[in-house]
DNA sequence: CAGTGAGCGAGCTTCCGCTTGACTT
């Protein structure tokens, strides 16, 4: 028996943190949140002061009752959850879910898992703080109040099985918006002036590039301007030098490892995040979801060990950064290596490459400031008051940058900066090419999910622990979609004047090409406009920021909580009983056109199982007839012929094996069927355009799967199958599957066998995607 | 992931934030 329980959030800490305490200590976690929201209905009794109805997490039931019993043992029990807003929760919910007596509980907090960091919080015990308790429960019960509030209202409207919330509505509103703005962008030209000046210092020859001050609006002044050229005189008026310095950036969050991982690596969020978490189980680098740019002492004194042995005293600079990112809670240290002196490490090449991305930013933020020295050198011309700007950027000493420079979203590829030659004020110049080249301006850009985080940190929404599960959250509502898009060509001038010729060409660039980005869908625009005509209080870029001050205060023991939510809660009500009555369904309908054959009306709108094209009014004698649109087909952009052809399904293709062999396409996609069997095609096959050859290769292709599925089928009873799923063996009778006990071996089943589980074991349950029938 | 293959129907879906496993058909 133990004298003394520690509970912990995280079991990774919990191994830590047993390691210092000594054998008096026993450390569990108790895997964050044990107790939520009843899922049923609201979970809140709104009636009675908006009474949470908590129960114990069903997936946490083992935990608690584990570390009941442990509780029960030991003779002090400490709750050592982090020290924010659902910290402080979660150590109030073991209290209940374990039925701890409070003469025995005490309450610690540590920010540093160091030895003295926890033999200090050991000494310092502290009581719940119930207001911050309060503060959390105010922000559970709002999100569960908006979420299950809205998302049932766009059931009713909309679509089933969509969603709504404080968060992932604000995530779809912002790339709706930004796709707005790109598609309302009005690229403007303008005609940037650069000449190639030839300097010769006598023993050797260089190239000095600048930079005219002033843009034309049009080519005809851009070409007036070469031609003054011609006769013009250059000479060098002027030479700036001033010294300037650049500073490292802070050490990593999660929000910024997102982003710079994103950047230099090409990780997803949600990768950077799984990668992350394995590198933080096995020891390698602290906690990754952090708001913190802090480092604790004993890192600072690594970090200054590591760069002055590495790099020596000069490039040591220790620095402590503040955070000022809105809301944060700074329960833990900004990511770092657990070892700073742990250059590399074993592990996969994911595993390195982050590690190495984290190892240098931390050890970077640590490192003395680049000096730099920056040249501006202005070269007048003899015949006009326009000048030309040749500037240059020369490290004088490289500080941090010898390990590290972050990246920014928006490279601008036209900086030439680096080293000038030496040059005299007064000294003439001879262009040796003069050219103006025509430049559009650029739409702003969209998001990546990156970029996305960094906005939502910005505006205060969201927590490091959610952002990885927000993007893809509006990902699998089918709000918006990641993907590549191709870019178009575009026409521009470029108009050189050499020697005493000038000459006009016409160029080609590709613009607008993007990488992995994220576009609303249909779906995602049709959402966004509903909430916006009928919700823009909670979409409200502010509106988070605004119910924060409110959790503030009931924190600080200012402001009752339920208060609070009755406060908010019986506007925002009216607001969805309002909406429930006025507003129509809504489904984005549209006339695209007529078919030219028919007569018909052709619709596009979005439809039970998504966006759709009707041929047909809804109320005519005849019934329309429905066909879905294609993946990557919007009903914005989609052309007449486009919708046209998805009418041309279903084809039937001939007859293999003396039966009909049609493609089709459902909701699952395009699939041939034959026999009633279906396959579906695969990406690169188009239902329209597919052949009789490959429909018999898919058909073919689909019996050897599903012999290798089946193994094995009882004659004598044909309802019974063992079959080969995602997990194993198991079995399937009458439309619905049973699991096998571990201890039989799937190939020995008997019929017997089979049936005598059948009768002893539940069914498992359909997936998700599993619809009644009839 | 596999499986599925509409078109009123019955009954389901949903929030945000804290943490990792799971043996799921």
């Amino acid at each position: 028996m133990t004298k003394n329980l520690v509970i912990v959030e995280s079991p990774a800490k919990a191994k830590t943190i047993e390691g210092f305490l000594g054998k008096d200590y026993l450390v569990k976690s108790c895997f964050g949140h044990v107790m939520d929201l009843a899922k049923k209905d609201l979970g809140v009794d709104i009636e009675n002061g908006f009474l949470p109805r908590y129960i114990i997490s069903p997936e946490k039931k083992k935990v608690v009752t584990e570390l009941k019993k442990k509780a029960g043992e030991a003779e002090i029990i400490w709750l050592a959850s982090d020290e924010d807003r659902e910290g402080e929760a979660i150590a109030w919910h073991l209290v209940t879910a374990l039925d701890l007596d409070e003469a025995k509980t005490r309450r610690i907090v540590f920010h540093e898992i160091t030895k003295p960091a926890i033999t200090e919080a050991i000494g310092n015990p502290r009581k719940i703080d119930k207001n911050l308790v309060d503060a959390q429960q105010a922000r559970r019960v709002l999100d569960r109040l908006v979420g299950f509030e809205l998302s049932p209202l766009l059931w009713k409207k909309i679509k089933p099985a969509l969603s709504a919330g404080r968060v992932q509505s604000v995530a779809v509103r912002l790339i709706a918006e930004r796709e707005e703005e790109i598609k309302n962008f009005v690229p403007v030209s303008t005609y940037r002036v650069q000449a190639d000046f030839l300097v010769d210092d006598g023993n050797k020859k260089s190239k000095v590039t600048a930079e005219l001050n002033k843009r034309f609006s049009d080519k005809a002044e851009a070409i007036a301007f070469l031609e003054k050229c011609k006769s013009a005189l250059f000479s060098v008026e002027d030479i700036e030098t001033k010294p300037a310095k650049k500073s490292p950036a802070p050490p990593f969050t999660t929000s910024t490892l997102q982003q710079e991982a994103s950047r230099k690596l090409g990780f997803s969020v949600a990768n950077t995040m799984r990668v992350a978490q394995q590198l933080y189980e096995s020891g390698k680098i602290t906690y990754m979801r952090t708001d913190s740019v802090n480092l604790s002492k004993m890192a600072l004194a690594m970090a200054r060990e590591e760069i002055t042995r590495t790099f020596g005293e000069d490039y040591v600079k220790t620095r402590q950064y503040t955070t000022k990112t809105k809301g944060a809670q700074e329960a833990h240290e900004a990511i770092r290596p657990t070892y700073l002196n742990h250059r590399t490490i074993e592990g996969d090449n994911s595993q390195k490459r982050l590690y190495d991305l984290i190892w240098k930013r931390t050890i970077a933020s640590q490192m003395s400031d680049a000096l730099l020295e920056k040249t501006n050198i202005t070269i007048g011309i003899s015949n006009t008051v326009e000048k030309f700007i040749a500037r240059g950027e020369v490290i004088k000493f490289d500080g941090f940058l010898k390990v590290y420079m972050e990246s920014k979203d928006d490279e601008d590829d036209e900086s030439q900066e680096g080293m000038l030659p030496q040059l005299k004020t007064g000294e003439t110049l001879i262009a040796e090419e003069i050219q103006a080249q025509q430049k559009f301006t650029q739409n702003p850009p969209r998001y990546t999910e990156a970029s996305l985080v960094k906005k939502l940190e910005e505006l205060g929404i969201g927590r490091p622990s959610t952002y990885a599960p927000t993007i893809s959250t509006i990902q699998k509502r089918e709000y918006v979609v990641r993907e590549d898009r191709d870019g178009t060509v575009r026409k521009y001038s470029l108009i050189k004047l050499k020697g005493q010729t000038i000459r006009d060409e016409e160029k080609t660039e590709n613009t607008g090409f993007e990488k992995s980005k994220l576009f609303p869908t249909d779906i995602g625009n049709l959402v966004n406009s509903f909430l916006m005509q009928y919700f823009v209080n909670i979409l409200d870029y502010n509106f988070t920021a605004l119910v924060e001050e409110e959790f503030d205060e009931i924190a600080e023991g200012k402001l009752v909580w339920n208060k609070m939510i009755h406060d908010f809660y019986y506007p925002f009500h009216a607001q969805i009983e309002e909406t429930l009555e006025t507003s129509k369904k809504v489904s984005g309908e549209k006339l695209l056109g007529k078919d030219p054959t028919s007569g018909e009306n052709l619709f596009v709108k979005i439809g039970r199982y998504g966006p759709m094209v009707q041929l047909g009014d809804t109320d005519s004698e005849n019934k329309p007839r429905f066909a879905s649109l294609k993946k990557g087909q919007s009903i914005d952009t989609i052309t007449l012929d486009e919708a046209l052809d998805l009418f041309k399904l279903p084809r039937t293709l001939g007859e293999y094996e003396s039966s009909e062999v049609v493609v089709s396409t459902g909701r699952f996609g395009p699939y041939v069927k034959h026999n009633s069997v279906f396959c579906s095609l695969a990406k690169t096959d188009d239902p329209l355009t597919l052949i009789m050859d490959r429909a018999i290769e898919l058909i073919l292709e689909k019996r050897k799967k599903d012999s290798e599925k089946t193994i094995r089928e009882f004659p004598e009873n044909k309802d019974v199958k063992l079959l080969n799923g995602r997990y194993g063996a198991y079995i399937s009778y009458k439309k619905q599957n049973y699991k096998i006990p571990k201890s039989k071996d799937p190939k020995e089943l008997t019929l017997d066998d089979c049936l005598t589980i059948i009768k002893e074991t539940e069914p498992s349950k359909p997936g998700r995607s599993a619809r009644k029938k009839k």
